[in-house]
DNA sequence: ACCTGCAATATGGCATTCCAAATGGCACGA
DNA sequence: TCGTGCCATTTGGAATGCCATATTGCAGGT
């Protein structure tokens, strides 16, 4: 309510956003609008416009009559999304190779050298993951194309929450190996982009998307036996 | 009113994009919610959630304090729309050979017939247009991964106001001609599909598109000659 | 004649209110 | 003990009203 420039609207749809992004509305919860506009200390009517307009971006579930729900994807829907992303990414590694402006490439160089620091402290993982996405959304941009841009963009938001219980619940020890792995990749990845070589740039994004979604995979099953056991128990 | 069980928020919603996608709404009208309220003989409130939505949808364009307009593409970004819509549908072909079902090769027959059909009449180039656009979508759905059918629809939503516009400015003669190449097109796409070619269809997909791009570029040039003219003329 | 500033109106943003449907619990009966 | 139906409460859907901001048109001055 202080420097509150920006209209209620826009606002509210912009923090709970972030709430689903950061976890903190986990997917699969109910989210009744009475109780979030009591928590954002606004009205039910901006709560209800950015739930409409989150229904759209595909972060909120919106049944009829039923209430809202954090979406929730399945395995198999997570696959799906992964093969989306790659056909995407491909072509924007393939475009950004192609169109990338001086600009871009000291972008990319500069990200590079983050990583570098980074990658040697196994502490920043959380952080990690943050340029981690940083990085595909910066191959998609000097794309060139807007409409691959935003349509990458809104394909991340979908994975991010689900990135998150993944990360948060796989803290195994394959994580540090495949950060590794993942980092490399990266960077061949802004080499063969700074070099102009377009196919080899595409042909790089395919098996490293590809491995993440192996990653993901292997996450989600980890989890169901995890939750088997969880459940067993009790 | 009368056999009116859906919600009223999505009955509106559902209006205002048929309005928009026919064209009796224009790209660039203003749209006050007061008066669509009127019109639609509902009140403001489901009206404003859904100009919110559409949106987001990217058929409304949402100016802060500022009022919503029909969303308008410029040439460059319709020609990004038309780079971005090669993508998916060339990977939706791609992918629709390796996994349509029997069922979905029947739809294709059925519409192939009918195709068929409308081919013989240059009448019927409206209703032409709209199979056309059904065979993307039904190329789209095999495919088996509901992120890059919905993708694609949501863009087809994007490009179905502007090819209204377009088909109508330019009823020249290149139209009976590009009309019957795209049917050759069709069928020969859908007959990879059928041997289930994966590549050659991907490849006919990607040419396909690419000449749909070149016409529409054409269209707009026209339509710019055709607007200078116009105002000169005034 | 043109620019500037103010006032009136149009219009978007938000809250409140009312209404209807769905959900959950409880009592009664089998 | 389990099922069924009713009632209360929760919660989503929609209308209306008020306020704030943007747009306009007009008046007065330069």
């Amino acid at each position: 309510m202080a420097a509150d420039k920006s209209l209620l609207n826009d606002n509210v749809y912009a923090r709970l956003r972030e709430l689903i992004l950061s976890n903190q509305l986990r997917p699969g919860e109910k989210l009744v609008d009475r109780d979030l506009a009591a928590r954002l200390d606004v009205s039910r009517t901006p709560v209800r416009h950015a739930l409409g307009r989150l229904a759209m971006m595909g972060l909120v579930d919106a049944r009829s009559r039923r209430g809202y729900y954090v979406a929730q994807y399945s395995p198999e829907q997570m696959s799906d999304l992964y093969e989306f992303r790659k056909i995407l990414e491909v072509n924007s590694a393939r475009l950004a190779a192609q169109n990338a402006k001086p600009a871009h490439l000291r972008e990319f160089n500069d990200i590079l050298s983050k990583l570098q620091e980074l990658a040697t402290n196994p502490e920043h993982r959380a952080r990690t993951v943050e340029i981690d996405l940083q990085i595909h959304d910066l191959i998609a941009r000097p794309s060139g194309n807007s409409a691959l841009h935003q349509a990458s963009r809104i394909l991340m938001d979908k994975l991010k929450c689900f990135i998150w219980v993944d990360w948060l619940s796989a803290a195994s020890v394959t994580d540090l190996a495949s950060i590794a792995s993942a980092h490399r990749d990266h960077q061949a990845l802004l080499d063969r982009i700074i070099e102009k070589d377009a196919e080899g740039a595409a042909e790089l994004m395919g098996v490293h998307i590809d491995k993440a979604r192996q990653g993901l995979i292997k996450m989600l099953q980890d989890r169901a036996a995890l939750r088997s056991v969880v459940v067993s128990a009790k």
